[in-house]
DNA sequence: GGTTAGCACTCGGGCGCGGGGAGTGCTAAA
DNA sequence: TTTAGCACTCCCCGCGCCCGAGTGCTAACC
């Protein structure tokens, strides 16, 4: 990262600031009487030509005001900008919206859709990993016609059932030993854990076990397996991308909101945030996906008990507020990690 | 409606035809050459003309070709269509995806993105209305903690649970007794029946009832109050349309999309085509919403034993292959009913 | 009478032109 | 090092232009 004079910084972030407001390319005599130096804007114009020198700053044609470059973008965050402290109003919103009691699918509806309204940008929230949840107890209740109903508790927060069929009908007592066996056999242990444990007991024992054991083992794997479905996201408020000049054109929206729909990329992306804690920003091109050249990403991590469950973020055009969408992608990924851990 | 020649017909017929092919307002040189006719562009002309007259058609400006009016197609779909013969292998490849066994949710989002990526069109299921479910068996299971887990069996394909907050700890065998106490009373009434003699009965005897009695309707009650929610609909394939000239600008899309997310407005309109069985059409302005002004949605009901439990259909511009898509729509709704039917 | 050829007319779209404006880089002076 | 001055560049916008597609009307034709 080269080293920059306060002069050439200060003129960077007024720059940045200004492009950001309004959109359009900003010239030297805007940007002398923005910036608040009693400087001349020729003075101002051989700054600037330094400041592209380096990469941080560009003209889209000859004689055009400069717009930051992703490099620009970059050093703008990291070092010049000057974050909002957040409204306690919309703090309080924040936890009063998210602190309502709901199953947590909901709970995360709400966060994508408060990101997107206190952003005006599209809010998205990755669905809880499931990978390292534990089992709690699992239940079998008989219903009609060879169906048996499985319950999966994985904590008091969480409680997944399926249905399963079956060759023949069983007696509620008979399930209630299957469900023991397992218990006693696979409580406390995490899914991952007992999927495989399943999966080797299954392979290795088979011929020896009764009828029994194989039917408990196979319900509980094909519970497991309904259960660790690949991971998936809330996404809430795409329209507000579509007021944005810069991504207006249908072929950029289209590429945008295919990639929305495939889910796949941009969970990708997602996942990369979730090692680094706190709020991490892709801009333009950084994140290495086509159609969000033209949009960064701020994500944040939230996390139960300590742990990582998932992240959530927004996602707006390169020329987005930063010092107010930080703080409230923070702020929001805090509130639901707090929402979802005193949850009683 | 107008009588119309034959030749008037035979011409609305295929102006529509053409128009719908690639967009363009049709003249009447090209008209001559299309219909297969051996007349002349002035006689088509003057046909055109009166077709006009009835509003049937209509020129963009002075001199162009015609297009349809609304009024036009709407003749163009109730009496002109020669609607296309489905071929086996789509209604193959359409039973064989609804025919795997999944949970109903699943089917739904199956189905719309069928929908979707046959007609290259937007594909909308509503989910099932929830009205005339019967409760067949509630049952409770003590979590740690004051939690309690609450199962709903509503039918041998829907299992609905949630977690309630209690101010004591319950034991197994209290729990027992209350879900035995409400399956006596309520097991097979239809939830709304249940949830009405909920309401008055605790308002009656709530003094009298013992501690027990009034728990145990209390925990139903939540319940309840869980399973009937709003109505919904899963949508598929919106980014199809984009690809649409008539629908590319950013406005008109924008306004779509908002509906798509507020869905209250495309709900209202999917209900209206409950009752009417078959295939229903709702052409630009007949809809009554504005955001649909430009588009096209034809819809059919589908049905488990009889009853008609949702609606599916596609939204598309007005300028859509009808004869194409109509028997589209009409062969999933049927393959979405029979899967619905014959699941076990 | 229905059909057709001919013709004048209309309108949208594409193209080139020119002026105005915003902004630049460079040079030379303070 | 900063600044004023100046020539230059390029976008944007409005204007006039022409071309083509298509129309309506009229008059002739079968």
């Amino acid at each position: 990262m080269p080293e920059l004079t306060e002069r050439a910084q200060f003129l960077l972030k007024a720059l940045t600031e200004r492009y950001i407001r309004d959109g359009q390319p900003v010239g030297s005599r805007t940007l002398a009487r923005d910036a608040g130096l009693t400087l001349s804007p020729a003075t101002i114009r051989n700054a600037m030509a330094d400041l592209e020198d380096l990469g941080l700053v560009s003209s889209p044609h000859t004689s055009s005001g400069r717009i930051p470059t992703v490099l620009g973008y970059r050093m703008f965050v990291d070092t010049l900008l000057s974050v909002q402290r957040l409204d306690d109003s919309v703090v309080e919103r924040l936890r009063d919206t998210l602190n309502i009691k709901k199953d947590s699918q909901n709970l995360l509806q709400k966060a994508s859709n408060l990101l997107s309204d206190a952003t005006r940008l599209a809010g998205i929230v990755t669905l809880p990993r499931r990978e390292h949840e534990a089992l709690q107890r699992v239940e079998f209740l008989p219903l009609s016609d060879k169906k048996v109903l499985a319950i999966l508790v994985i904590s008091d927060k969480e409680v997944r059932n399926s249905i399963l069929h079956t060759e023949r009908e069983y007696s509620a007592s008979e399930l209630q030993q299957y469900s023991n066996f397992l218990n006693e056999q696979f409580g406390g242990k995490e899914l991952s854990a007992v999927r495989a444990l399943l999966v080797s007991e299954l392979r290795e024992t088979r011929e020896n076990l009764n009828r029994m054991m194989a039917t408990a083992l196979d319900m509980a794997d094909q519970v497991l397996g309904e259960a660790e479905q690949g991971s998936d996201y809330v996404l809430a408020g795409q329209t507000n991308l579509m007021e944005f000049q810069e991504l207006c054109n249908v072929s950029t929206l289209r590429h945008l909101f295919e990639a929305f729909n495939e889910k796949s990329q941009i969970l990708h992306l997602l996942d990369q945030c979730v090692e680094n804690e706190g709020v991490q920003i892709f801009i333009g091109e950084e994140s290495g996906y086509q159609m969000l050249d033209e949009c960064s990403v701020v994500t944040a991590p939230y996390t139960v008990e300590g742990k990582v469950l998932g992240v959530l973020g927004v996602i707006g055009p390169t020329r987005m507020a930063y010092e107010r969408v930080i703080p409230i992608v923070d702020a929001t990924a805090r509130i639901l990690s707090a929402a979802l851990n005193s949850r009683d």
